[in-house]
RNA sequence: GCUCGAAUGGUGGAAUCGGUAGACACGAGGGACUUAAAAUCCCUUGGCUUCACGGCCGUGCGGGUUCAAGUCCCGCUUCGAGUACCA
């Protein structure tokens, strides 16, 4: 009987399903593994075959897992809020939820063609409000939480409050926005108004004036990993700067437990790498200069305490506070000038032309080490958002004080023995300091550098500036709060009430806030997000329900919060849902999480590094700080799957005619080439009358052939619609089998690899089901397996469980051909071998795998069977083959037992035949024997 | 610019600790079966050289360490990814 994978896999499907085979629950008597591939947004197009790469990979492990023994938790769900469904809502007027849900059904409809063992009943999807009741819970845990850096630990907002009302600002060191210092009594006057400003300065959750990407295109702000090259990421509009009210979440409080927390765990370095950059700790100075003539001081963050003696001007951010304040009379209009001119500039502006532009304030700073007076200047090099928005220029240790220096003619002192500064500066941090102070001019201060390192002079600077209160030693992140608020509709709402302008959260039993109806899905026309749309849209204090707006009257009844939040918010906190997915109490158990605890595997793709791998990881440090989460980090082990490129093909029409010439005959003629659906197209052999079927005006083509065939050109290009190179996954399923599709995409190479859709290869996985088919329709006898054959089937057991712990599945797809193809040699159809290679095969092919344990008289399920135990014995590994080299050449090779000693080796070698031969009367100069490498005999003469 | 990673046949890719480079597969060539095709099976397939046995050269380039280097060290080249005035 032929290898009907229709019928079979449709079997096997049905089988699953009925017997619930997936499904998992708590079990303590097991180990328990929890396998995580990042869930999809559901977009329009469905899903083409890049997109199961990761999602098999991660489904052989979980197989893997549970034949081992593990009680494996290996759900799916759909991160359903998008900006796609919102613009197509915008367009049709059709509810995004509506296409969210035909998007969920397709794409849960191929998924379960290609046999995933997912545990469908943890489904769950971010715009169910059974799911976002829990994300606007941990919002409003956030809102009512501080970060205390002494203790490293989010506490209740209460707390603060309460140290407030006893010390003021007195013995805090906690995370803030900026640094306010107030008595308690100063704190007990203020009205409450007063203490909601002043609390949002430290909440983990609040509202701040930031500067944000505002794309005026998608009318909303975008995170700053949305946002590349001063365009978005979704749409690829320009994205300006500006001043707005937003909420954020103070992520850089977390800063360093996000550092700390990368040696924990086990994800790729460069992923690491990617993320220690994102954060970017920088350990260095903050030194205050006073400005001469007025009573204004201001700070400067510094790495380089060393170059105090070197500063020659001062460097304020355009957007600095500081600005005005050291402006003269005179400057004004010209700093004014400048500032309007940086305010017109985009970020993409500024990434385009880096030139040196910037004005004088018509002030000077005193330099606290040398005493002298120094130009303040403002410059759009300097960032407001970094260190104070305050540098001390050092051009002869910067290259960018060094541009400016030169460009406005600014004098450069070097301060390193033997620096040439003529050309360029010297940033390097290596060499001796000198002239701190220079030489023959008086000292101001009774303190040198010279002769020191640079190390050991920035030890020594920031020594003298802590002693003499000039400064202190400070950290700084270039992590920023990640800002929350998205003018949306498709999204969360926020659970917040403006009670006399202030935020209010809405109780925790009231919650979910459920997303209200609009008429349009567009921004209003006074400029509101969506959400001004709304008719019921007001929050009823005493009554704790959703009311209509026009009954607010700011004493009982207030307006709710109008933004959204991004799409990050969802996807922060789900792998811990998925563990609970229905509990209406909690976001998850405690005995749920206490049994599941975290992620031991997680797979995607490595573009979320700076995004949602950062935010999951502080929303559950959060979670973790408030006892909701017990495990620090979310995601022990994290592999990232490469993407799948297409590979599009040509036809090369002659121009002005309707005729394809074949590839390798197209540089006689003058062509065009012509992308043609790579569904049309077999080995790269254009299948010709469906050529003419494809588009009308190809059915009258005519073709010069090669050796009778119409041979494609190809390339490798982004798969996309426009390249007819999308290939989809159904159509390979319907054509090879889903197994046949699990294997070759696993066969294509590393999963870690990024590589082009190649379905060129695919016969040869194909072939190998059919062959291993053919064996078991053959039929299968009982005996007893002998020792050649227990060889291959223990070779493959041991190299396939280790490539599988390793994550290297093209090997392990590598290894069942060799055994098949020994297995073929040898004859061997008995079922003592096959059964266990049945087992091995399974998380590749599960159902084939099924349907072969079936067959061979089992009647439960194969992911019930245990994996087979790898047994050293059955690997005759006890002889090796040496190679035996004469002058460092390699002659011949030497089986030898492995038990052998080194003596015994050499003595063997040099009495065999072959040696003889190659000795031939001459001297033996030198014997190298390495036991189990290498025999290396160097002759004389 | 900085950080990280990669480079192996016509193609995708193997090679655990430095130990027979090119596993496995695709493609290509030849053959068997067949009226024919499909399917299946067998042989060849890094380059050069030799009637043949064999020999020589070969893992981006140039050096080095070693009995032995795709693998380790130094210096380049090219490509990819991340990041970008972060003081």
């Amino acid at each position: 009987m032929e290898y009907n994978f229709k019928e079979l896999e449709a079997k096997w499907k049905k089988y699953w399903a009925d017997n619930n085979v997936y499904k998992v629950n708590v079990d303590q008597s097991k180990p328990k593994y929890y396998v995580l591939d990042m869930f999809p947004y559901p977009s329009g197009a469905g899903l083409h075959v890049g997109h199961p790469l990761g999602y098999i990979a991660s489904d052989i492990f979980a197989r893997y897992k549970r034949l081992n023994g593990f009680n494996v938790l290996h759900p799916m769900g759909y991160d359903a809020y998008g900006l796609p469904a919102e613009q197509y809502a915008i367009q049709t007027g059709q509810h995004p939820a509506i296409t969210t849900d035909q998007n969920i059904n397709r794409y849960h409809e191929q998924l379960d063609k290609i046999g995933f063992c997912f545990d469908w009943s943890r489904e769950v999807r971010t715009c169910d409000p059974i799911y976002y009741k829990w994300t606007q819970w941990a919002f409003t845990m956030m809102f009512n939480s501080f970060y205390c850096n002494s203790c490293q630990k989010a506490q209740p907002i209460e707390k603060l409050i309460k140290h407030f009302e006893t010390e003021g600002t007195q013995n805090l060191d906690i995370a803030q926005s900026e640094e306010l210092t107030f008595t308690a009594a100063e704190w007990n006057a203020k009205s409450e108004k007063e203490k909601q400003e002043t609390l949002m300065n430290y909440r983990l959750a609040y509202l701040g004036e930031t500067m944000v990407n505002w794309c005026p295109k998608l009318g909303t702000v975008l995170a700053n990993d949305e946002v590349v090259d001063g365009v978005s990421v979704r749409g690829g509009y320009p994205v300006v700067q500006k001043k707005m009210r937003q909420w954020c979440l103070r992520v850089n409080a977390y800063a360093q437990r996000l550092l700390d927390g990368l040696q924990t765990i086990d994800w790729s370095e460069s992923i690491k790498e990617t993320q220690k950059n994102w954060i970017g700790r920088s350990e260095g100075t903050e030194v205050q200069f006073s400005v001469k003539d007025s009573d204004v001081k201001f700070t400067i963050f510094t790495t380089r305490a060393d170059t105090m003696f070197g500063v020659t001007f001062m460097v304020l951010a355009p957007e600095s506070d500081y600005v005005a304040q050291v402006t003269t009379a005179d400057q004004k209009a010209a700093v004014d000038e400048y500032i309007t001119y940086v305010k017109k500039r985009t970020e993409r502006d500024r990434i385009s032309d880096r030139k040196v532009t910037g004005v004088f304030t018509g002030s000077y700073a005193i330099n606290p080490f040398t005493g002298e007076a120094i130009p303040i200047w403002v410059s759009e090099y300097v960032l407001s958002g970094y260190g104070t928005g305050a540098i001390m220029a050092v051009p002869a240790h910067d290259s960018r004080d060094y541009a400016f220096a030169k460009h406005f003619n600014l004098p450069i002192i070097p301060l390193i023995e033997g620096a040439d500064v003529s050309e360029q500066s010297y940033d390097a941090k290596e060499g001796i300091v000198s002239n701190s102070p220079r030489a023959g001019v008086k000292p101001y201060i009774d303190f040198t550098l010279n002769g020191l390192t640079i190390k050991e002079a920035i030890a020594a600077t920031k020594k003298y500036v802590k002693e003499h209160n000039l400064g202190r030693v400070k950290v700084n992140y270039r992590l920023r709060d990640a800002i929350f608020s998205r003018q949306r509709y498709w999204g969360e709402p926020f659970p917040v009430y403006y009670k006399n302008e202030m935020p209010y959260m809405v109780p925790a039993d009231k919650l979910p806030l459920e997303l209200p109806e609009i008429s349009e899905y567009k921004p209003t026309e006074d400029g509101q997000p969506p959400l001004g749309r709304a008719q019921m849209w007001a929050w009823d204090e005493k009554n704790g329900k959703i009311v209509d707006k026009a009954l607010v009257d700011n004493k009982t009844i207030f307006p709710l919060e109008l933004n959204t939040m991004p799409g990050f918010a969802g996807s922060s906190a789900y792998y811990l849902r998925y563990m609970d997915n229905k509990n209406e109490e909690a976001l998850v158990s405690k005995e749920a999480n206490g049994y599941w605890k975290n992620v031991d595997l997680y797979v995607g793709g490595s573009e979320h590094a700076t995004g949602h791998l950062i935010y999951s990881r502080f929303w559950n440090k959060f979670l973790f700080d408030m006892g909701v989460s017990s495990t620090e980090e979310p995601f022990q082990k994290l592999v990232n799957q490469g993407m799948i490129q297409g590979r599009s093909n040509f036809v090369y029409r002659i121009k002005d005619t309707n005729t394809f010439v074949s590839l390798n005959l197209k540089d006689q003629y003058d062509v065009t080439p012509i992308h043609v659906d790579v569904n049309i197209v077999s080995n790269d052999v254009l299948d010709l009358e469906a050529f003419k079927k494809w588009r009308p005006e190809f059915e009258t083509a005519e073709f010069i052939l090669e050796d009778g065939k119409y041979v494609c050109g190809w390339a490798v290009e982004k798969m996309s619609k426009s390249m007819y190179n999308v290939v989809n996954p159904d159509m390979i399923v319907e054509k090879y089998g889903a197994d046949t599709l699990r294997m070759y995409e696993m066969f294509l190479g590393p999963v870690e690899l990024s590589k082009p859709w190649d379905t060129n290869g695919i016969d040869g996985v194909h072939k190998f089901l059919k062959k291993l088919w053919r064996v078991f329709d053959g039929g299968l006898v009982e005996a007893k397996a002998d020792a050649k054959e227990l060889k291959s089937l223990h070779k493959a057991i041991k190299k396939i469980t280790s490539d599988i712990e390793n994550f290297s599945f093209n090997t392990c797809i590598s290894q069942f051909m060799i055994l098949l193809n020994e297995l073929g040699d040898l004859k061997c159809n008995k079922k003592e071998i096959f059964e266990p290679v049945v087992v091995l095969l399974t998380p590749f092919a599960p159902h084939i795998a099924e349907e072969l344990w079936h067959q061979m008289g089992h009647d439960t399920t194969v992911l019930d069977a245990a994996w087979p135990v790898f047994d050293e014995k059955n690997l005759v590994e006890s002889s090796f083959n040496y190679p035996i080299s004469f002058n460092g050449k390699t002659r011949f090779m030497l089986e030898l037992p492995l038990d052998m000693d080194k003596a015994a080796v050499e003595k063997t070698v040099l009495e065999n035949e072959q040696t003889q031969k190659y000795i031939d009367g001459k001297t033996i100069a030198k014997v190298i024997v390495v036991p189990g490498k290498i025999v290396n005999i160097a002759l004389k003469g």
